[in-house]
DNA sequence: TATTATTGCATAGCATGCTATGCAAGTGTA
DNA sequence: TACACTTGCATAGCATGCTATGCAATAATA
């Protein structure tokens, strides 16, 4: 097996991303709003990590399927607050529990120990490349 | 930081592979043909875990970037052999150079150990997701 | 105050991934 | 041989991510 496939790192990354995805059905843009919604967009993109043009893409299709609603910011014209709709509430709850299970599952074949050296050998390279170590 | 961010191993693990994608550029689809080239599409689907669809369109973007042709199986009308052309060729140790120099910034806030463990780690919980474990 | 810079979003256009379908070529079988 | 199944691809349509632009509202400054 001389394929890099296992010892590319960027590789296993986006397969083992994809695998997840596909287990998990992340809908990553909700997480930031069941906390606390009313939030700005920018709020969002600075939370997320996201392109400020992905986050507005992915409130327009949220807003299309009735999850959030806009409303102007009374304070800052340009701004506009994101707040969660009923029908989006209700998911919350299944919808985390899934997410738990599905990462559970995921990481079954690693022993507590390792779960827990892997996801924070994963925020130190997030932090590593985003440039927070500076 | 109560914010899930940083316990998600779903999160974590998109996040990620986003930048990832930023550093490295991976161009994904060449890793197979540049160990050998004359594979069938089947081939690449194989190899690479990826959906038949997702390499068939892959194939047309890098067809029509002039990286690779198609050419007719002879011994199966069906098939198709997809080979490199001189172009695509050229940019193979560039691409691989900077691959491998992408990946070792990625990961050089870990020790070599962690590094080891990391990958190690991650192409178990990909087996396990995929099934091999069985 | 008028002008300039910054900020918050929207939109266009693209890459990469997916599922669902459909079709033509090859295979198996009554 | 004729019919049904399987296999290898192509295409449509969508989600999620990106960069590049443009615009209106706000803030800063000459």
């Amino acid at each position: 097996m001389d394929f890099s496939k296992n010892t590319s790192a960027g590789f296993l990354i986006n397969h083992m991303a994809r695998l997840f995805a596909k287990e998990l059905q992340n809908n990553i843009a909700d997480l930031g709003l069941w906390e606390k919604d009313g939030r700005t967009q920018k709020d969002l993109v600075t939370r997320l990590d996201l392109e400020q043009a992905t986050v507005a893409n992915t409130l327009n299709r949220m807003e299309r399927d009735k999850l959030v609603r806009r409303v102007k910011d009374p304070s800052d014209g340009r701004a506009q607050q994101i707040w969660l709709t009923d029908a989006a509430k209700a998911l919350r709850d299944p919808a985390q529990a899934a997410a738990k299970a599905g990462n559970a599952r995921a990481l079954s074949v690693l022993t507590p120990e390792e779960q827990t050296q892997l996801l924070s050998m994963m925020a130190r390279v997030i932090a590593g490349l985003r440039g927070d170590a500076d």
